[in-house]
Parts: C-alpha cells; structure tokens; sequence
DNA sequence: TTTCAATAGATGTATATACACATAAAATAA
DNA sequence: TTATTTTATGTGTATATACATCTATTGAAA
C-alpha cells in the first residue's frame, strides 16, 4: 500500500463507461485492476502509459472549449515557439512530442479553421512553411491561460520531486536506441 | 545537464522522417528541440507524454512482427489474466490502459484473426463474453516472450528507483479528480 | 404489471497514428 | 549536363481514440 493509498478514494467519471463512481484510483493497481506486475520496472512502464492517457485526457477536455485537439495545440505552440518566423513541416514535426504525427493532416485542420496559412518556401520549393495566424496567437493564448490553470493543480509534486521525475524518465530512456 | 548526459549521442530513426541520424536523444529537450519549460513540473508532463510514445513505439515494433496492434496486445494479455474465466466488454475496458479505448472495435478485429470468440452472456443478455481461443494464447505466448526481452532492457533503472518512479507518478495523479 | 431509467454493447463520425507510397524538387554522382 | 538519389510533402489505408447515438435488455419506480 504505502502512500497515496490515502487518497484513493475519489470520484471519478469514466468517459467511456458513461458513469460517475467513487472508487479508488491513484494507484495503478485501482486503475488497471489488476496486482500482478513483474517488477517496479514493468510496473513503472505501465504507469506511464497510463499516466501519459490521463493527461492528455484532462487537457484535451479543457481544449474542447477552444475546439482544438491535444495535437492541433501542440502544432500551434510549436509554431508560435519561433513566431514571428515561419516554420517548414518537417521542423514541426521534429518537435513534436508523438513523432510519427501526421503534420501534413493536423495541419489542414488548422488551416481550415485559418489557425494557420501554407506558403511554398521560396528558397526551397519542395518545403510548405506555415505560419500562424493572429486568430490562431489569439486562440492560443486563451487556451493556453485555460491549461496553465490545469497545470497549477498538477504541481502535487515539488520542483525537486519533478526534477528527480524528468531524471528517472530521461534514464529509463537511456536505451533509446541500441 | 546534469546526469544522463554522455548517452546524448546515439543513433536514432525518425519514423515518419525516414531519416536515420545521430544525435542527441535522451534529454527531453533534445527530444522536442526545445529548451522553454516554464517549470519541472511542466516539463515533467511533457516528459511523460514523450516517454509513454517511445514506450508505445519500441513495443509496438516488435508486436509487428506478430500482427498484433498494442491495444490487441493489452486486450489479450487481458483475457489471459482471467483465462479460463471469461471477461465481458465492460471488464475489459475496465482495465484498459487507455480508458477511452474503444474495446469492440479492438475485438472485431482480434475476431477476424480469430485470437478471440464472442459469446452472448445467458444470465444478462445484453453483456457479450469474450474468450482467448487456444490460438490467442498461444500467440499471447510468445509475443509475451519477446517483449519481455525488450523489457530487460528497460531494466536501465534500479528496482528502487522504478519504485520512485511510480510514487511520483501517483503522486502526481492525485488530483486525478477533483 | 406497466413504465421508465439505467446499462451493455454496437455503430457512426471526426481526428489521429502508423506506415506505405506517390510526386515534385533539390542535391549529388556519373 | 544528365542520371540517380535524397528530401519534403502530400495522400491512401488500416487501426485507434474520443465521443455521440442507437438498440436490446435489465432493473427499478409508479
């Protein structure tokens, strides 16, 4: 059990499920129903999948409001990362956090909705540069004032407990590639 | 930079990029081309997002090899926890690492390939019971086998950290709801 | 018992992922 | 210069996610 097993006990609403119950489910055991883990190591790999879903979970139910998708939001930050400069897909792509995104395909949804503007690079034909629109900066930074308070009550863990967190994940990563 | 920092160098491939390339992989921050994190906790989100697609990845690579999608891999190993009990749909996306999977669309296709059989449920007909047929188990069995081999090299962090790893995480889930 | 609400699962739609492949342009080799 | 390879992007397809809605069944209330 050890800690957090105090506060297991919360409400919660599976989307999926269509139902609101109260049930324990900080610790992974609740939350997969499940007990039989090898090791903390595959433990802790699970962990992180789930914990990767719950968050964009939250956050994509705060970017509903602004009809944007966890990816779309993530294309525009990239973006305004180097506004006022344009950037090409493929320098999108580089930063984004799922590299095998489709940018070419989020991008039309952006463009569609003129979050964003296509123009052939000049210097280099075969490249498209996107830039953002004043409506996209403008949509932007409503929904991400919106996340920065999500964000805040995320911070159940100190500076220096993320830290520690950000060293264990960077070297479980260690292996990235053999 | 800190620890981590002489396994920056290696040799990666970009999926979608199709490029093959050394450079460095391991800080997040070289991951995402970015170095504007607002604070450790924020960066720890994204950390987590960025490592659970890499987990996904390097998993789903090897369960190519044997047809299997990740989700039908965690649908599967499912049914196995329960075998030979039978689980309906609603116990299965229960325990799903991704809450708002869509579990029969997941079962259609592991009914096509025949891994698993449906069945309707004589004391509630409305619940359909799901069974992993001796060729699902077998399946099972050695993609099981191989991902274990990729699991032992995961194994970068000590028992104690992993431990750490998924305190923190619960930690930081514990505004799960509010 | 009849009615109505809740539940289980299937299905429809939009978006995204994963990956193959097509096309055009640029870079390099012959 | 011409031919070949590489690069950048777009597009096609299968699967998955996120969420709404439909149908059948169950269970509870009137």
């Amino acid at each position: 059990m050890a800690r957090g097993a105090r506060h297991n006990k919360r409400k919660i609403y599976f989307a999926k499920l269509h139902v609101y119950t109260y049930i324990c489910v900080v610790k992974l055991e609740n939350a997969l129903l499940s007990t039989k883990f090898s090791n903390e190591a595959q433990k802790a790999t699970l962990n992180i999948l789930y914990t990767a879903w719950w968050l964009k979970s939250i956050t994509s139910k705060e970017l509903k409001d602004f009809d944007l998708t966890h990816e779309q939001y993530n294309v525009l930050r990239i973006l305004k990362g180097k506004y006022p400069d344009q950037l090409c897909v493929k320098d999108i792509a580089r930063r984004m956090i799922e590299k095998s995104s489709n940018v070419p395909r989020i991008i039309d949804r952006l463009e569609i909705k003129k979050l964003v503007k296509r123009t052939v690079s000049e210097s280099d034909k075969r490249e498209t540069l996107i830039t953002i629109t004043k409506s996209g900066l403008s949509i932007l930074e409503s929904s991400t004032s919106k996340l920065n308070t999500l964000h805040k009550s995320l911070e159940t863990i100190t500076e220096k407990e993320a830290e520690q967190l950000n060293n264990l994940l960077e070297k479980l990563r260690v292996n990235e590639i053999e």
